[in-house]
DNA sequence: CAAACTCCCTGTTAGC
DNA sequence: TGCTAACAGGGAGTTT
């Protein structure tokens, strides 16, 4: 499931291939991913756009239109499954791709869902739709102290924290719980019982997890339908598995309706925390 | 305010 | 072996 480092390496592939190119058409093949309009509106406002640049904001692939009459963004949402190539229009589709967007060099740029949870939207203000996210966790901003802003007073386990994008943008399941791997917090902690070393060696994990994630391209899973991604969870995912630091089992707990990996071993819940 | 639950979907997997 | 039911998962929205 795309997070942070893969939206980031996806906006990266999408950059040089669309950035200039202008939008000559769009088949819209299942109605519900465009998510702020019916697909002849959508159609309408963005054939004839030129797009300008291709940027990440948390989760959300922004694609900013321009044109000498208007501009707009179209946010991409990928959600659980959702990936997206430019090819060539002489490739055949295939049978999961959503919204096929076509360009003015023969090749189009095809939004691929197949469990249709991903959404696509247009706004003339991005603002609209992004304006609710969090702090991007690799800007300049994101210091420890802001961290501890961000927790301070929250009840509550950390883990959903970190999951919550109008707190943190861009931490999905899998780099929450390697954050909290690599800062050997158990993931059930409550919020308020976490100390100031706590707090500086999260603050560090969650960077370091993110951009070690980057620079491999986002997470080998199976399941995932970003290619190429080369990080190896050390505890999402490893359930039974030895954990790489200390050879203790990885063990499997949910945590706010979501599986949650950790060792037990080496993220202690404090004996006296209630 | 926090936590739990619902919804959207379909491929995978557990269980019979 | 073959089938079905349960499950996973992000995040918005709703209810408790």
């Amino acid at each position: 499931m795309p997070e942070l480092p893969e939206v980031q390496s996806t906006v990266d592939y999408l950059s040089s291939r669309l950035k200039g190119r202008l939008i000559k058409d769009c088949s819209i093949l299942w109605a519900r991913t465009i998510f702020t309009h019916n697909p002849t509106n959508f159609k309408k406002l963005i054939v004839g756009q030129r797009i300008l640049e291709v940027t990440r904001r948390g989760k959300f692939i922004v694609i900013s239109l321009g044109s000498q009459n208007a501009s707009s963004t179209i946010l991409v949402h990928l959600r659980m499954s959702g990936s997206v190539e430019v090819l060539p229009s002489s490739i055949a589709r295939d049978p999961y791709d959503r919204v096929v967007i076509a360009l003015d060099n023969k090749k189009e740029f095809r939004f691929n869902d197949v469990r249709k949870f991903g959404k696509i939207y247009l706004a003339h203000n991005p603002q609209s739709i992004l304006g609710r996210l969090g702090i991007e966790p690799l800007s300049s901003e994101f210091s420890v102290q802001k961290l501890v802003e961000i927790i301070a007073n929250k009840k509550g386990a950390i883990k959903p924290l970190l999951l919550n994008q109008t707190f943190i943008a861009g931490i999905g399941n899998i780099y929450a719980d390697e954050s909290l791997w690599l800062a050997k917090i158990h993931p059930k902690r409550s919020a308020a019982s976490l100390k100031q070393n706590d707090f500086i060696r999260l603050h560090s994990a969650i960077r370091k997890v993110l951009q070690d994630a980057i620079e491999l391209k986002g997470t080998d899973n199976g399941d995932d339908v970003v290619a190429g991604g080369m990080y190896q969870p050390n505890a999402y995912g490893r359930e039974d598995l030895p954990c790489s630091r200390c050879n203790s089992k990885i063990i499997r707990i949910v945590v706010g309706q979501r599986g949650t990996h950790f060792c037990k071993r080496c993220q202690k819940f404090p004996q006296r925390i209630k």
